[in-house]
DNA sequence: CAAGGGTCAGAAAGCGCTTTCTCCCGCGTG
DNA sequence: CACGCGGGAGAAAGCGCTTTCTGACCCTTG
């Protein structure tokens, strides 16, 4: 094919490593050496081939690059749920953006890939196909073979929490669960509080389990019954169910840990249904922090966990991983509270 | 480098072409032959590669194919804006996930890129370093080189929705917002109101243009006063203070379209607070009918666009950019009308 | 002045793949 | 029987880059 068939107007070929090694008047072992900062490079060629490459603007092709060097320059992050979740979940969403940042400082792109149901392999294949350097992942489900998969693959693999799991080498950023869960309890019980309840997240997974291991703790701690659980989604709808449940049980419950932000959304609808008013007859106190979290009515008191933070320690552990360190294995950040009005 | 010098288990590298070729007794063209589905190989020699292939695990080096086909298999998609908003806009969100899935069908991965302030040229440079078939444009603003850079550049792009700048080559897939903007006054004055204001987006994104002259052109032909504008910014907290306004200066507002869901909330919000019942006093009629819109209390009346279809629509619109053909130009979808509570 | 050492730049060998180009072989045809 | 033709497979040439190896050159030193 000489000619783009239907093409649009014709483009010349980009500049190629060679093209700037004739323009500067140098080899192009010596222009690949300036673009990779090679110190030993004398100053007038240097600047020869720099202006070179600003004047026919060069970029360097990233294919030919990785097919030598065994790098690529980009990291996936992979969403281990069926569709929507990720994006649909603003926690998640801001890790994502999060360590797309961070990567970006590192000179990385992140490529984000979903789970799909007709193709579970695709991700592994990917990876494995040497496009990507090193991989995030969110959401993990017990069942998933991925990161086993991966990590007998030798890619480097940084998980999104504490992994569902038993894999021993897989390192994890993980945030103090736990802790948030007794931050909030201790919280409904300085404003009096005497009957709480939680709604839970999904069981196959750690974060929500370790905030209902909280829960339960403190509650126990503080002498009262810490079986007042119903279970959720993480969306709003099945919070929203959560709580009309709890209620109906329990038509005395004064306070709710509702283990996200989004879920206690739904908590707080249900409770406007039936007539409670917030905080006064009943606490809501959520988790996560989210944005809309402050927009909420009343304002949402919640558990904060820093999403920049555990997107940036994640990233940070995979890029060592991916030069070679010995991985420092597991992190976790701890949680706080903010208290607005719902709590 | 002969050892990695703290990497874990030692890790054989993986498969290539000549690997698998010497395994099937046959030569590496034919591999690649099998591979890419050529005809022209003895059904004898295909059986025999793809035996070694399934045996092997081999996967295909991607930087090496794309080396000499110059195709990459993966398109950018580009949000155009200052972090953040991309994941935490609902509507956005619900788009990519769809491009991505549909991408996947082409066998195709998507790459995320969002803007980043201090280094704006980046997204350029990488698409320009072949490491992308084409990219998806979303969030554009009007004094944005990046479409100009690229489409000279003679790499493949479609915008999310009609782009604010004047581009004649630009493909872009947009929705009907005219026509939602209209659809949604039609609603309003069919349940009886009459003084009906809105809460438009930022001046200079189409889209919210669009709805703002939908929304003017249906309220003046009905002979009421189309100014009872006030101008946000598609987040909930901007949409809450743009009700207040409007609240303020005209009391007796009856009916609101809101340019968008999440405002929308923000309106509820204020309404609420106001003292005003919704829809008895004040009818609301949001935009986007995201997830969280049948949720919102009331649920919400809003203008669906198909984030799915447009979604598919641009993927289609590139894919057919990249194969080389003449591109269709511009796609408009139509709006609809999805009713529940609050208007 | 010769030998040794240190700097810096070019030549060239691939990285793993696709894609010509070439060749071989078996067939039908004049 | 010689010839041409075409289907099918291998040889080999790169794609654009990095990196080792080699070598030229200059400076220091005995």
């Amino acid at each position: 094919m000489r000619v783009r068939p239907g093409g649009g107007p014709q483009v010349r070929p980009p500049p190629t490593l060679a093209t700037v090694a004739a323009a500067a008047g140098v080899s192009p072992a010596t222009v690949s050496r300036v673009v990779n900062g090679v110190e030993t490079v004398a100053q007038e060629h240097r600047i020869a081939v720099q202006e070179a490459i600003t004047q026919l603007g060069y970029v360097p092709n990233r294919a030919a690059r990785s097919l030598v060097t065994r790098r690529t320059g980009s990291v996936a992050l992979l969403v281990r749920e069926p569709v929507g979740f990720a994006v649909s979940d603003p926690y998640v969403g801001s890790v994502i953006v999060a360590a797309s940042q961070c990567l970006a400082e590192h000179g990385c792109q992140l490529v984000v890939m979903m789970a799909r149901e007709d193709d579970d392999t695709s991700a592994g294949e990917y990876a494995r196909a040497g496009h990507i350097d090193g991989a995030l992942l969110v959401s993990l489900h017990r069942e998933d073979p991925l990161p086993q998969q991966l990590l007998s693959a030798g890619v480097p693999i940084v998980a999104c929490g504490r992994p569902p799991m038993d894999l021993p080498g897989l390192a994890y950023v993980d945030v103090d669960n736990i802790g948030g869960g007794r931050l909030a309890v201790a919280r409904l019980l300085e404003t009096g509080r005497t009957r709480i309840a939680t709604v839970a997240g999904p069981a196959d997974m750690t974060g929500a389990q370790d905030r209902l291991r909280g829960f339960r703790a403190a509650v126990a701690d503080a002498g009262l019954n810490p079986d007042l659980v119903a279970t959720a989604s993480f969306t709003q709808a099945s919070g929203e169910r959560a709580v009309e449940q709890l209620l109906a049980a329990h038509a005395d419950i004064d306070g709710v840990f509702v283990a996200s932000d989004v879920m206690a959304f739904g908590a707080l609808r249900a409770l406007r249904r039936m007539g409670r008013s917030v905080p006064s007859d009943v606490a809501v106190i959520g988790f996560d922090d989210i944005e809309a979290a402050q927009y909420a009515d009343p304002p949402l008191t919640t558990v904060r966990q820093p999403a920049g933070e555990q997107a940036r320690a994640m990233v940070e552990a995979l890029m060592a991983q991916i030069r070679g360190e010995e991985p420092r294995g597991q992190v976790t950040l701890t949680t706080s509270l903010v208290v607005r009005e719902s709590g």
